[in-house]
DNA sequence: GCCATATATATGGAAGCTCATATATATTGC
DNA sequence: GCAATATATATGAGCTTCCATATATATGGC
């Protein structure tokens, strides 16, 4: 867990974020932060369709580097894009986000978490059933 | 050589890309390309000051992505950013381009070309004696 | 034949993937 | 309230694949 409210600065260099995007798994899990705002370890799971492990280790690797942060919900950890970006690691991952909202992988990757049955966190959780807690 | 006047479209995936720019040596060469337009590889050796088969290696990569293209002048070889670019791809060249404008390896590399004396081209090659061939 | 540039081969090191396991929280039965 | 179980996430180990570099050699124009 790495709860930070407000770093400023971040030092992050291009080079070391580049490298993070060059991974089609991180790039696309960024992409889908980037769209969504906040997802869950499961929900990254089922959209992308790929291992827990998988994602989990791409996952430290962004917290690592403060390009996302994280908040734990229970017995789920919420990821997001850090608010400490630098201007210009901010406007790349919007490019790309736009650039590439209609295409694939990254359009199955979106469809794939909509269809998504049991969602946790604020918005669904309840609307299966109505077993609160 | 691979001289394509102009070749619309360009299907080059944000992957492949942004693979290219994971590499420090590359992006910089591909940075002072965007600001300076057009260089040879001896230009890129000095500015960069690495070894040429270094250099050489990276711009093969690029041009077999079609992301710089090459046109030779005599015994010269010239490098560009290749002018089909995807709109997303330019313009995330752009962002770096200006927001590593004043850092260093970037600042380097520039003072270090722009302190090259016999640079061949069209531009100087003749400013430094009368010695021209 | 000389210069600028490209390529071929070998090598070291980094990085991703999978399997298995560990931690942390929640839940259920008693 | 406590033990046992289930779920969500993280991590350690081992393997493999990719990639960048260096050295050496080849090409191609003058």
């Amino acid at each position: 867990m790495t709860d930070m409210t407000t770093d400023t600065a971040l030092s992050l260099t291009e080079d070391a974020f580049l490298k993070l995007l060059a991974d089609p798994t991180r790039l696309r899990a960024l992409l889908l932060l980037a769209r969504e705002g906040e997802l869950c370890v499961c929900e990254l799971v089922h959209a992308l369709d790929v291992s827990q492990p998988k994602i989990s280790r791409h996952l430290a690797q962004l917290r690592n580097a403060s390009v996302v942060a994280d908040r734990r919900d229970a017995v789920w950890v919420h990821y997001r894009l850090s608010e400490a970006l630098p201007y210009w690691a901010a406007r790349i991952l919007t490019v790309l986000r736009d650039s590439t909202a209609e295409r694939d992988p990254y359009r199955l990757d979106r469809q794939r978490l909509e269809a998504m049955v049991d969602r946790p966190g604020g918005r669904c959780a309840a609307d299966t059933a109505g077993d609160d807690a």
